[in-house]
RNA sequence: GGAGAUGUGGCGGAACUGGCAGACGCGCAUGACUUAGGAUCAUGUGCCUUACGGCGUGUGGGUUCGACUCCCACCAUCUCCACCA
């Protein structure tokens, strides 16, 4: 065999070709058809970045291959592609390079899209969506008409960083350390009148995830990130002096109260303090004269920080008194009331009863203070030791609280805990508090003041009326015409796209800032179904069949935002009745809507990062005691530089002076270091392979530059697997690994090496597994001489094959379903094995062998698509691969006809016999205690019992027998 | 500080419901074919041991006839949220 001629590489040209006659047959375009069922997978649409990153190929490859699967079963599948493309980086690519943000991007998708098709992937171009295209943003304005309409959308106050010098808002993580990031140029905080979303509204219903097979850590992410607490609303009267002045100063409209959410009403008796952020609105009014200059100066200070600065304060706490007092209305005791940064305005109420003894906040602000801590609720026996050394917020017994001394906390939250529960009851009883639920969520901020995004249709008339622009005004097209500069925002001072007629007739000014990009991607799956559609956002024809969403993949990081954002975005459309159309033709086609409309997407699966190949890192000399031929245990580790690098090898790198063979012998190893963990190092050694050294307590660490002792953690330092970025030139450029190996090994290579869901480093050198198991299928099909064999077979290999072959349809079936693309892939991999050893005994007639061969085609079809076509043309098919049906398997033929019966002594194996399948339970046994291994084990003693574990035939689990001595 | 996840050979990773630990692949070793090998083919490959045999799934306990799998405690790593009252 070995001067057949192997495979040529690059395999691109013959990718190509059928990617092409795909196009032309028009294969992959998906409509309609109520005569079979419906699969809607999608997978989270790309930002027009520039270039197609690995990432983008690691998670839509593998999505591919199961939408390509779903379609072999019988479904009519739509697995669309679009690009999400509004968003910053535009602008920036704008300013800096002198590009209008709509070329850059329109640029970038014609690239994209390119790239995206050398996938090979199923996806129905006819329906690209692309969301900077008015004919996609008209609809995303009328979403925002209707959303307003409705009530959902509201204009407010926030915070934003406001960068004075380019008079603009920006984005947090554009803030470092007080100044822009770009520039240096400070950043204040600023309150500006914002559009929101009320998703608030939704907080409760966002918290059930009922009929959704989600990912557990997604669900956990969106509760917390929900923040439901539940608790009590309670209102402290200002002391009289302190209200005298409110009084005064004409402000004792508020109430004269404070508002405090606390979810421990049962610490109310404990309260000995107050603390209000210092943007609360009554800091000022409070403030005596005496403490004015200091109060002012604080929240002056507080409000140059940023919000992500505050936070990095390493919990330090700060504050200042105001003068004020306020009056706890469970004991009527007067307490001073401070501000301090760490109450945040923008949660619960911005202002809370401060109870040190059984909040650690408290209780460090109290210690620094000196202010009184009074523990309330005490362990019920109570420690020898007990004293108020930190915050208690354990289970006990309230104490210090009047006529509820003696009632168990038990330490649980909301009306579980009987204490909270009668303190609740009572507050409401006497008026002094309610029961509340608090959400840490707040209302979603879609206002942006940038240029490259889907303008808000809303309109300001002279007279100080807000309304929508008129249905027939919609889009409000983004002008072409801007100035792409860095200071403010360029659609607020375009000459003339502000300035606009209100339906009323009256002259009025436009709304100039545009929309969050979140708001384009929370309906996008809808726009696919009708992307051409110039009078709905979708056609309810196309809705009724393709909806819901059946699959949707995509990365973990978008937990909290776009997966939430989504689905509050459905539960509006369905509470305004969007989905009414939609429902009367599912009707007429007889299909129940239910509870269909109540989320977007029913199965949600998210795959890993792919991570920068491993750095080698630091080149050391380990020396120490061999335990085998790959661990040393070591005593002392130098960092040596080395004396020369032959720049032309790139994996052995040979430097002179430490011969391998010396190092073998005296304990040596050097070499690159590769990974640390804890006390183990993995070493590149010299000597080509990877070593493990385990690193003695008390060894000896060396590195020059760094005087004194040092510690292996020192070594650890450069080594970490990163991210890949540019600027860390650890990126793996996909267009280059499809020109090296084409497009299918790498599809196969991202399946096959990774738990798709967990992810993991890049390595080069995996690939050529992959590699192989391709060429081996082309050698076995193009070059072997089985398929035109006239010999005759044999009989036991040709059901031996068959039997594989079913095995395999049937597992590689099931974990394609389950998103176990590399588990399905080595199962293709151990058929090939086995069906290429048949072919070359000869054991295999030219009829078993095709039966056999256009079946493993059948199943690599999903997965490598262009060679599945590719070699069915060759074995004589006629129509496209992908136009036929996953093979079907028979359970009688997959099963085996012997088994091997495992024999164990307590757990542990000692024999294996060869028994029929289905042996009865007596048989077994009786051929487990005759066997070998159990007389060798037994001797003369007898077995105190044996356990039978039968054997599974369907699913080839053998059975075992346990010997318990 | 809180929440979630993960820890298995030299490496990526398998092991379905508690029942053969290490499938499949990379790498490596030996041999074959070669002018050559970073191609290909064959065989081997968890660790220790000449062998018999023993030890092995982060560490320490527990439950069980039997534990990678279940329970408890701890350690390490990663991700997300982070002063949320």
């Amino acid at each position: 065999m070995s001067d057949k001629e192997r495979v040529q590489r690059p395999r691109q040209a013959m990718e190509q070709k059928w990617q092409a006659q795909w196009d032309r047959d028009r294969l992959y375009r998906a409509q309609v058809d109520w005569s079979k069922p419906k699969h809607y997978a999608v997978t989270m649409l790309p930002y027009p970045s520039g270039d197609l990153h690995i990432g983008h190929w690691y998670a839509m490859t593998p999505a591919d291959a199961r939408a390509r699967y779903m379609r072999m079963r019988g479904y009519n599948v739509l697995f669309p592609m679009g690009f999400d493309a509004f968003g910053l980086p535009a602008e920036n690519a704008a300013v800096k390079r002198g590009i209008h943000p709509a070329a850059w991007t329109f640029d970038n998708i014609a690239r994209m899209r390119l790239q995206l098709r050398s996938m090979g992937a199923m996806f129905d171009w006819e329906r690209e969506t692309i969301s900077c295209e008015p004919g996609y943003y008209k609809w995303t304005e009328w979403f925002f008409k209707k959303f307003y309409e409705a009530g959902f959308a509201y204009r407010g106050e926030a915070m934003v960083n406001w960068s004075p010098t380019l008079q603009t808002v920006l984005a947090n993580e554009q803030v470092i350390d007080g100044k822009d990031e770009r520039n240096g140029q400070p950043v204040i905080q600023k309150m500006m009148t914002q559009w929101f979303f009320k998703i608030t509204a939704y907080a409760d219903e966002l918290l059930k995830f009922d009929g959704l097979d989600w990912p557990e850590p997604i669900r956990t992410m969106q509760t917390n990130w929900i923040g439901r607490s539940e608790g009590a609303r309670v209102s402290f009267k200002l002391a009289d002096k302190s209200a005298d002045k409110l009084a005064d100063a004409g402000k004792s409209d508020s109430s004269g109260a404070i508002e405090v959410f606390t979810t421990r009403p049962d610490t109310l008796w404990g309260a000995t303090f107050m603390v209000l952020a210092p943007e609360h609105p009554l800091v000022a009014a409070l403030t005596s004269p005496a403490q004015r200059e200091q109060v002012e100066a604080y929240v002056a200070a507080a409000g140059r920080k940023s919000e992500l600065d505050r936070l990095s304060d390493d919990g330090e706490k700060t504050g200042v008194f105001t003068g004020g007092y306020a009056i706890n209305p469970v004991n009527d005791e007067r307490i001073p009331v401070w501000t301090a940064e760490y109450v945040l305005v923008s949660y619960g109420t911005g202002a809370i009863m401060a109870v040190p003894a059984h909040d650690v906040r408290d209780f460090a602000f109290a210690h620094k203070y000196g202010l009184e801590i009074r523990p309330v609720i005490v362990p019920e026996v109570v420690p020898d030791d007990f004293c108020v050394s930190e915050a208690y917020a354990g289970a006990g017994v309230m104490r210090h609280s009047d006529s509820f001394d003696g009632t168990i906390s038990n330490g649980e939250k909301g009306r579980k805990n009987p204490a909270i529960a009668a303190v609740l009851d009572w507050l409401t009883e006497r008026g002094i508090g309610k029961e509340a639920i608090n959400y840490r969520l707040r209302d979603w901020l879609i206002s942006r003041q940038r240029y490259w995004g889907a303008p808000i249709p809303m309109l300001y008339s002279d007279d100080g009326q807000i309304m929508a622009v008129a249905d027939s005004d919609l889009p409000v097209v983004l002008p072409d015409d801007v100035e792409m500069v860095e200071i403010g925002n360029p659609l607020g001072k375009h000459p003339t796209f502000a300035q606009a007629i209100a339906p009323t007739g009256a002259p009025a000014r436009r709304e100039t800032d545009t929309m969050d990009t979140f708001m384009c991607s929370s309906w996008y799956w809808y726009r696919y179904l009708s992307p051409k559609d110039q009078a709905h956002p979708f056609s309810a024809e196309e809705a009724a069949y393709w909806l819901p969403v059946d699959v949707y993949t995509g990365g973990a990081e978008h937990a909290t935002m776009h997966l939430l954002y989504g689905r509050y975005f459905t539960k509006v459309m369905r509470d305004s009745g969007m989905f009414a159309d939609t429902e009367a033709v599912m009707r007429a086609h007889g299909r129940e809507p239910g509870t269909i409309f109540d989320e977007p997407m029913l199965l949600l699966r998210n795959q890993g990062q792919i991570l920068g190949a491993e750095r080698i890192g630091d080149t050391i000399r380990a020396s120490g005691r061999w335990e085998g031929a790959n661990k040393l245990y070591a005593d002392l580790i130098e960092v040596i530089q080395p004396e020369s690098v032959d720049d032309g090898d790139a994996v052995p790198m040979i430097v002179s002076g430490f011969a391998t063979a010396e190092d073998a012998a005296s304990g040596v190893v050097t070499g690159e270091l590769m990974k640390r963990s804890e006390n183990t190092l993995t070493v590149h050694s010299y000597s080509g392979n990877l070593k493990t050294i385990e690193v003695n307590a008390g060894a000896r660490i060396v590195i020059p530059g760094i005087p004194g002792e040092n510690t292996v953690a020192q070594l650890g330092e450069h080594l970490e697997i990163q991210r890949m970025s540019k600027s860390k030139g650890n990126v793996v450029n996909p267009d280059e690994l499809v020109e090296a190996y084409g497009a299918d090994t790498v599809r196969a290579y991202l399946m096959f090496s990774f738990d798709w869901e967990k992810g993991g480093p890049w390595n080069y050198q995996n690939i050529q597994g992959v590699v192989r198991w391709l060429d081996d299928i082309w050698d076995m099909v193009v070059n072997s001489d089985a398929l035109t064999t006239d010999a005759p077979g044999n009989p036991e290999t040709e059901r031996t094959i068959e039997r594989r072959v079913h095995q395999t349809i049937k597992s590689v079936g099931e974990k394609i379903e389950a998103f176990n693309f590399n588990k399905a892939i080595a199962e293709l991999m151990s058929l090939k094995n086995d069906l290429r050893a048949a072919a070359r005994e000869d054991g295999l007639s030219a009829d078993a062998f095709r039966t056999a061969v256009r079946d493993l085609l059948l199943m690599m079809a999903p997965f490598t698509p262009h060679i599945a076509e590719e070699l069915w043309a060759i074995i004589g098919g006629t129509d496209s691969i992908h136009q036929r049906a996953y093979p079907t398997y028979d359970l009688a033929k997959a099963a085996e006809e012997t088994t091997i019966l495992i024999v164990q002594r307590n757990g542990k194996v000692i024999d294996r016999i060869a028994v029929p399948v289905g042996l009865s339970e007596d048989e077994a046994k009786a051929a487990a205690l005759a066997s070998d291994g159990a007389r060798r084990v037994l001797g003369d003693k007898t077995p105190s019992r044996v356990i039978f574990i039968g054997g599974r035939g369907d699913q080839n689990v053998e059975p075992k027998v346990n010997i318990v001595v």
